[in-house]
DNA sequence: ACAGCGTGCTCATTCGATTGAGCAAACATT
DNA sequence: AATGTTTGCTCAATCGAATGAGCACGCTGT
């Protein structure tokens, strides 16, 4: 019998290790309670009413399993159940406040959920977001949530290869339904704020310069988008050098400005918030013209409002996107829409 | 025979589902490669040398793999080899710079050695910071790491009743080893700088106050600590209602300062980023006086040095903090040690 | 021809929890 | 007394991978 040949030989592991290895089975507290594993196995999940057992046993085991310190072994009962609860996320870093925002309400939206939250933070690299997205296909997980990935499609290919759901968050992918942030209409609701400050501030009405972020990058397009809608409905046109993706790092932001001193009005549309560093590293070298200087921000950091010249900053509505996604998880929709989360500007 | 029954039924799931289900193991694989499956087994886990499978075998088997998509089941594989290679780690917020860098370099540092990095946010609630260790104690974590926790020693009694490694970083415990910063010391320097440039700014030289955290805190009390003997040294002596500990929270770090307006030099000790929050909003806010304070923050945020008034800021040393808590895991020592870090200190 | 050895593989058991099936006793019903 | 029903529990198989033990074959040496 199974469970009286692993109980015989717990004994004799506890005879000679005498107790370093405290690891309280199932099977420790069957013997114990003078029941069977099955029925203690059904107490400690909650199953045991459904299976019968009686109040009596029920208690007696809760208590053993209290006093000898028992915890499932996850590893077991998952294996078991062939469900992991798991759900994983990719995200490429944790040093900016949006993404700590995402790491920390899906967590909570998880264990909402009742699911167990794992995030693996990839640096952006292609081959370790895919390494990421197999590890978590290992451990089963229920699903595969994609932020800010460099390449989705790849981990959705290989997650619905192996049965598992995706989903991609931030950054849309064409294999697994997305959830993002209404790039094009918060641009333009900025472009306007920033235009509209100018104009009341400085007296003067654009054309703006757009920092940061890459072209390629579909939040960057869309962002994009909009700044050059809100201006063409203005009748502005924007030169193509106003026009500076210069990519994600401070230090290129403020080399993308080096050379530029103001000698008269002017405005930035700034892609992200670590572009923003850039910005407020050349404006306070400045010499001259600081003044001169409006500027808004697509992304959200609490210290942007000190900011001098900074006239506003749209927030991402991280909240509504993550119980978008949760809704998604478990449907067996073979959609890969796109769902917009409108975004929330803070004018300053 | 275990597997020839397994094989079938799994051969009459996918006659009646029909490749719904995907997931690939090693019995489908055997059957393909018409080779058993502990042969499998050893060949992806890499010890098929050892067990003398030949090359063609393995090779053959490799390939099949790749091409039906398969992954290990980590259940399955953890739960016999008795190990799970989690290391775990509870974190109070990810939502500021110096929270979200530990996460990072854990995850980095935890893929450096080989371990499967699990972190846990808990939102600084005391409950959930023990369920969330009782939920790593489930999956059988290797080393729990609990970072910033409001109740290390509760965490740290019950990983040890289940025979689970357990270190406190950032914030220490009694009942396991703790790597922490040398907040002392590195307070002490930051008073330093702060009355250094007072003097040569404003011709001032103190006593400076002490804004935000609790006292009740370890890392808050070493702090005033080095505060306050960087001041005696000077032989400047700090009323008591210098001291503003009054929590983690921009609002209340504002409100603590709500009716000061300074009409002549002060100094500021910033507690921490959350509390700069509350100082540069009511810095900003001030009609008169503002430049007449110096303030400096024990705590990194790369926005800092653009703050008007800000004379430095202290950065704790994560990367050394990971590299020393890991080097911990695995080593038998009962010691309860507290190892210090020291810090970086970032004048402006 | 047979012992001795190496090579290449398979068998059967195990990890700990879950669960459909089923047994035995207590109790109710006719 | 015979039958049906409920209650309280146990059995045995199972999830997928890992592993000590061992089998069968071929080769070498004598």
């Amino acid at each position: 019998m199974h469970f009286q040949t692993a109980g015989k030989q717990r004994q004799a592991e506890k005879d000679e290790m005498d107790k370093y290895t405290k690891r309280t089975t199932i099977y420790d507290l069957a013997t114990l309670a003078g029941a069977s594993p099955s029925a203690v196995s059904s107490i400690l999940n909650g199953t045991w009413k459904k299976r019968r057992i009686g109040q009596k046993l029920a208690d007696r085991v809760i208590r053993l399993a209290e006093e000898q310190g028992y915890a499932v072994n996850v590893q077991a009962s998952l294996l078991r159940r062939e469900r992991s609860n798991i759900v994983g996320m990719i995200v490429p870093k944790y040093d900016n406040r949006y993404f700590g925002k995402i790491a920390e309400q899906f967590e909570q939206v998880a264990r909402e959920h009742e699911l167990f939250p794992v995030i693996t933070c990839t640096q952006r690299d292609p081959e370790l977001e895919f390494e990421a997205a197999k590890e978590l296909v290992s451990y089963r997980a229920e699903c595969v949530i994609s932020t800010g990935a460099t390449d989705p499609d790849r981990i959705s290919a290989f997650c619905r290869a192996s049965g598992v759901q995706s989903i991609n968050l931030d950054l849309p992918g064409s294999d697994a339904p997305s959830v993002i942030s209404d790039n094009y209409t918060a641009a333009r609701d900025l472009t306007d704020l920033i235009l509209d400050r100018c104009e009341k501030d400085l007296g003067w009405s654009g054309p703006l310069k757009f920092l940061g972020g890459r072209l390629t990058d579909h939040n960057t397009a869309a962002r994009l988008e909009g700044f050059l809608a809100a201006q063409s409905a203005r009748g502005i046109s924007v030169p193509d050098a106003y026009i500076m993706a210069s990519g994600y790092s401070a230090e290129k932001a403020a080399q993308a400005l080096a050379g530029f001193v103001p000698d008269g009005p002017s405005g930035l549309f700034v892609n992200s918030t670590i572009s923003l560093e850039g910005v407020v590293r050349w404006h306070s070298e400045l010499a001259t013209g600081a003044g001169w200087i409006r500027y808004g921000c697509f992304d959200w950091d609490p210290f942007g409002s000190f900011l001098p010249g900074n006239v506003g900053m749209v927030e991402q509505d991280v909240t509504a996107m993550l119980d978008t996604a949760f809704a998604l998880i478990g449907t067996q929709t073979e959609s890969k829409e796109r769902i917009l989360i409108p975004c929330i500007l803070r004018a300053f």
